[in-house]
RNA sequence: GGGCCUCUAGCUCAAUGGGCAGAGCAUCGGACUUUUAAUCCGCUGGUUGUGGGUUCGAGUCCCACGGGGCCCA
C-alpha cells in the first residue's frame, strides 16, 4: 500500500490500482489544487433519504465514497466522510408493503420525514429515525465510520439561513439555470421525485409536485418551500417576498396563510436542485457519488454543478455515477418484512467483509448484484478462494487490495470466520441438525480437520455459522430442505423382500456399536458387504458399489423420502438413534 | 424524443492508468474403500455483438450500426 503524500505529483508509477485507488488520486489531486496548505480536510459525502426502508441499492451510495475516504486516510491524509440524512425531505407517499403501517398515513404526505409518526410498534420517535436506525446499525457493523448530518437540524436550527436568503436573491438567475433545461414540453411538469439518492424511484402516481416552480404562486420562481405553520405540510405557495426586510408571505392548500421573516424562519428548505450544490458548498465536499439517475440531462448533479460555482461559490464534487444494485433471491417473509431486502437483513446471511467486496470489486459504473439464493453458496466458495490465495501470496495486486479494502478499514479489522467451513456445508448441516447445537458440533468436528489438541467450537465456526442457519431459515428454498419423515413408511417397509429385510436389520443391529461419523460410515457400507458374505475390507467392485448403491437408496426412501440426500453417515447421526429406529423397524 | 450503461467460452462473469483473453460452473477424461450439487487432477471450449477508425500494439480509446437494460421526458 502506497502511502506516498505527491509533493510534486507525478507518480504514475504503478498500473495495479484498482478504482478506489484511481478515484482517491483524483479526488487528492483536485483538493490539492485548491486547497495546496492541506488545512482542510478531504470531504466524501453521501446523502440518503430515510423515506422508507433503506435498501442495498442505497448502500452503494455510501460504500463507494467510504472506500475512498478510506484508501485516503489509509495514505495518512486527513479525510472525513459525511452522511447526510435527508429527514426533512417531504414525505411523498405512503411506502407499500411496511409493517405497522396503513392507508392512514396518507395524511401525513408533504411533511418532514422527521414529523412523521413511526409505523406502529416503533421505538423510535419519527418516521426518519425508524428508517436510519438499522442503516446505523449496518453501518457499524460494516466498519464504516462517517459524521452523520440531519438536515431536519440543519435547517431548523438555522445553519442555512445565509444560503437560503442568497438563492432567494438569486431566484431570477437560479430559474435561468433550471430553464436552460426545461423543454416548451415540460416546463409544467418538473420532476417532483429528484432526491438524488436513487430512492426506489417507482413513482407512477399521482400529479407531481413541481419543484423546479416552487412557490410560484404569483408566477415568480421561489426556490425555497416553507411547511405550513398550521398543518405542516409543503404545499405551501410563496405570494410575496421582499429581499431587503426577508419578509414573505406564503399561504397553503389548507387554507392557512403567514407571513413571516425569512432571516428567522426555519420550517422550510431550499428545493432539491438548489439544496444539494448549497450543501456541497456549505460542507466543501470533493467526493460524491450519484446514482444512474442523474445521468440525464438537466438531473439535479448537472444543474447542482451549475449552481454550485454560478450562485454559492464553490465547486463540484468529483461524482462517478453507480450503477444500479441488484437483489437475487428473496426472502420467504419478504412481502410481510417490507419488501426491499436492507443492508441490515443482507448482513444477517453475509459475514460482512463479504458484503464490503461485493461493492468494492466492481467499478461503481457497473452494475452489482447481491444474492440471497443459491448463488450465495458459489460467492462464499470464491471469496473463501480468494482468501486463501491472498493467504499464500498467489493473488494479482487488484485482487490483493480487493481484499484487503473488505477485510478491515484504516481503523480497524472487521471479524472474521476462524474456520471457514463452506457455506454450503455448513448449511446442508445445519438443514439436516435442525440447527441442535449438540448434533451440529458432533457432525462439524468430524467435517473439521482439527487439532485433537485443540478442538474445533462451534464458536470457531462464527459468525459464518450463524449467517448459514439464517440462511437455511429464511431463504433456502422449501423443496431443497431435508426433513426426515415424521413417521415410518409402512406400505415400503413391508413390501421390502428378504435381502432388504436383513439389510435393514444387520445396519440396526450395528447402529449403536460406533455412533460416530467414521463408525456409521463403516456402518452403511458394511451392511452389503456382509450380506455378500465379504469381509468388511473388502475393496469395491462394481457389483459391490452397485449393492451399496442399492441400499442407499433404500435408506433414503425410508428416511427422507427420495432417492437421495445428504451423506448417510450425516444423516444418520443428524437424525438420532431413535428416530432412524422408528423409520427402519419392520 | 434525449441521456447513461451493457454485449467476452454452453452458463455466470473477470481482465479496474492500451501490453500474451482468464476463472468458476457445466461437458468430457482420469483418480478415489465415501453414495449427495462430494473431493482431487486433467482436457476441451473464443472472429471479445457487427462494421470502420486511432495505435508498434485495442476486450480496453473514437465513430456508426444492431441486441439488451435503466433513467429522464
Amino acid at each position: 500500500m502506497s502511502r506516498r503524500r505527491g509533493g510534486g505529483g507525478a507518480e504514475q508509477e504503478s498500473t495495479s490500482q484498482d478504482w478506489v485507488a484511481t478515484l482517491a488520486d483524483e479526488v487528492i489531486a483536485a483538493h490539492e489544487k485548491e486547497d495546496p496548505d492541506g488545512a482542510r480536510a478531504i470531504v466524501c459525502a453521501s446523502g440518503l433519504s430515510p423515506s422508507g426502508p433503506i435498501h442495498l441499492g442505497n448502500l452503494r451510495e455510501v460504500l463507494t465514497p467510504h472506500l475512498v475516504a478510506d484508501e485516503i486516510r489509509r495514505r495518512g491524509i486527513a479525510c472525513e466522510h459525511l452522511i447526510s440524512w435527508d429527514d426533512f425531505d417531504r414525505y411523498r407517499r405512503v411506502p407499500k408493503g411496511v409493517e405497522g403501517v396503513d392507508d392512514s398515513w396518507a395524511e401525513h404526505v408533504g411533511k418532514p420525514l422527521t414529523s412523521v409518526p413511526p409505523p406502529r410498534g416503533s421505538e423510535y420517535a419519527n418516521w426518519a429515525e425508524h428508517f436510519k436506525a438499522p442503516m446505523i446499525d449496518a453501518l457499524e457493523r460494516l466498519g464504516v465510520p462517517y459524521r452523520g448530518i440531519s438536515q431536519t437540524e440543519m435547517y431548523t436550527s438555522g445553519a442555512y439561513v445565509e444560503q437560503t436568503l442568497l438563492a432567494m436573491r438569486e431566484r431570477s438567475r437560479i430559474d435561468g439555470v433550471l430553464g436552460r433545461f426545461r423543454t416548451r414540453k415540460n416546463a409544467e411538469t418538473a420532476d417532483s421525485d429528484d432526491d438524488g439518492e436513487g430512492d426506489d424511484g417507482v413513482d407512477p402516481d399521482e400529479a407531481p409536485f413541481d419543484e423546479d416552480l416552487a412557490g410560484s404562486a404569483s408566477g415568480e420562481y421561489f426556490p425555497y418551500k416553507p411547511y405550513c405553520g398550521a398543518c405542516g405540510t409543503d404545499e405551501t405557495a410563496i405570494v410575496a417576498y421582499d429581499d431587503a426586510t426577508t419578509e414573505m408571505t406564503f399561504t397553503c392548500a389548507c387554507g392557512s396563510s403567514q407571513t413571516v421573516l425569512l432571516r428567522e424562519f426555519t420550517r422550510g428548505k431550499l428545493v432539491w436542485k438548489v439544496d444539494w450544490p448549497m450543501r456541497w458548498a456549505y460542507e466543501g465536499v470533493d467526493f460524491e457519488p450519484s446514482g444512474v439517475d442523474h445521468s440525464s440531462p438537466g438531473s439535479s448533479y448537472e444543474v447542482g454543478g451549475l449552481l454550485v460555482s454560478e450562485i454559492f461559490g464553490g465547486r463540484q464534487p468529483i461524482g462517478p455515477m453507480y450503477a444500479f444494485v441488484g437483489i437475487s433471491g428473496q426472502a420467504k417473509m419478504s412481502s410481510s418484512k417490507g419488501g426491499v431486502p436492507t443492508p441490515s437483513s443482507a448482513l444477517e446471511v453475509f459475514e460482512a467483509p463479504l458484503l464490503r467486496w461485493l461493492y468494492a470489486r466492481r467499478r461503481p459504473n457497473q452494475a452489482i448484484k447481491v444474492a440471497f439464493d443459491a448463488e450465495l453458496h458459489r460467492l462464499y466458495d470464491e471469496w473463501d478462494a480468494l482468501s486463501r490465495k491472498v493467504a499464500a501470496g498467489t493473488t494479482g495486486a487488484i485482487e490483493t487490495l480487493g481484499h484487503a479494502r473488505s477485510v478491515a478499514t484504516a481503523e480497524r479489522t472487521l471479524p472474521t470466520t476462524p474456520q471457514p467451513v463452506s457455506f454450503r456445508t455448513l448449511t446442508s448441516v445445519v438443514d439436516v441438525t435442525t440447527g441442535d447445537p449438540e448434533q451440529l458440533g458432533r457432525l462439524l468436528s468430524g467435517l473439521v480437520p482439527g487439532d485433537p489438541e485443540e478442538p474445533v467450537t462451534l464458536d470457531d465456526l462464527q459468525p459464518r455459522l450463524g449467517c448459514a442457519e439464517h440462511w437455511v431459515e429464511h431463504y433456502m428454498p422449501e423443496e431443497s430442505h431435508t426433513r426426515l419423515l415424521a413417521a415410518p413408511d409402512t406400505a415400503l417397509v413391508e413390501s421390502l423382500d428378504d435381502t432388504d429385510r436383513e439389510s435393514l436389520r444387520l445396519l440396526l443391529d450395528g447402529l449403536e456399536q460406533d455412533w460416530s461419523l467414521d463408525g456409521l460410515t463403516s456402518l452403511v457400507y458394511g451392511v452389503p458387504k456382509i450380506q455378500a458374505g465379504l469381509p468388511m475390507d473388502t475393496k469395491p467392485t462394481d457389483e459391490l458399489k452397485a449393492s451399496q448403491r442399492r441400499f442407499f437408496v433404500l435408506l433414503y426412501r425410508l428416511l427422507v423420502g427420495s432417492d437421495t440426500g445428504p451423506r448417510l453417515p450425516t444423516l444418520l447421526l443428524a437424525a438420532g438413534p431413535d428416530a432412524v429406529r422408528r423409520q427402519l423397524r419392520m
